[in-house]
DNA sequence: CACTGGAAAATGCCGC
DNA sequence: GCGGCATTTTCCAGTG
């Protein structure tokens, strides 16, 4: 029986350690990603000041992103729902 | 009068070089965003492992989030109250 | 061989029907939902003409709407701790 | 000297209630708003429970509201900048 | 592997 | 008319 087994210790000291690090790594990983996240804003911004539609850029980009034959397959999908509903 | 007439050139070659200057750069950080949203999905697998449960630890984390976000969400409400009432 | 089988048939007409059913539906319920929005408007139009700082008052609901909220995730994060610790 | 004169009171009872009746109907719209939204949610659940495709569902009711003259304006911005990019 | 919940992004709105 | 904010919608990771 050492101090070790203090009753008022929630977790012991090794665990306690653990759990710091992985709730700080996560944060900092998780600040990372805002600060990704922000560039990418800055560059929208800046694409803009130069004239360029930002929202067409987002849709080919996500275009790009998507798989081809995806694409196609949800382009059809649509094409037989606007059909159906007598939209050209 | 110069070439910036040319019928066939979709966009001048300095606002081509710029859209794809823009995409890449997007899809750039794009892809950055996802590898550093991969490691935090690393992290919270490593804390399984080492018997830490993921919910809890996502609610903690939420909420010293949330707390830090309070204070500047308080300070902006009185910010905003004391200029209603003319306190500059 | 029916005319199940009618090539430029995109959609069986029950699915058609269906189809036609959803969308107008959806976007009535679109058409209502906006003109509540207006309705919202409207009031806070009402509001500032009245004297009432509109960004004071979207605080004040914002607040008593967050008020409620807290209850039940409170509610939620104690039972999620409790279920850790094993009190059912 | 009447209670209306009431220091304590922040604002005089004309505006005490014209603020309450204020907020109740902003909430009272609000709520059904929200509930609308939810007629909404259930709506598209009802549709994918039928075999439709929610997300094409949902560009199919985009595309019907959207402006006809946009919508190909924004296309034709699209194909140029995918040209440039040497995308299809 | 579909559902649910929460974060992030996009759109629309208001104020300047 | 534009920038910033609030809301809404979309997306993605986690869970059963």
């Amino acid at each position: 029986m050492t101090e070790t087994y203090a009753a008022a210790d929630p977790l012991n000291a090794t665990a306690g350690s653990q759990l710091k690090s992985i709730v700080e790594r996560i944060e900092r990983l998780n600040t990372e990603k805002s600060e990704v996240a922000e560039q990418i804003v800055q560059v929208f911004a800046e694409a803009k000041g130069n004239g360029f539609d930002a929202a067409v850029l987002r849709k080919v980009i996500a275009r790009r992103k998507k798989d081809r034959a995806k694409l196609a397959e949800e382009e059809a999908v649509m094409d037989l729902y606007l059909a159906v509903l007598g939209d050209s």
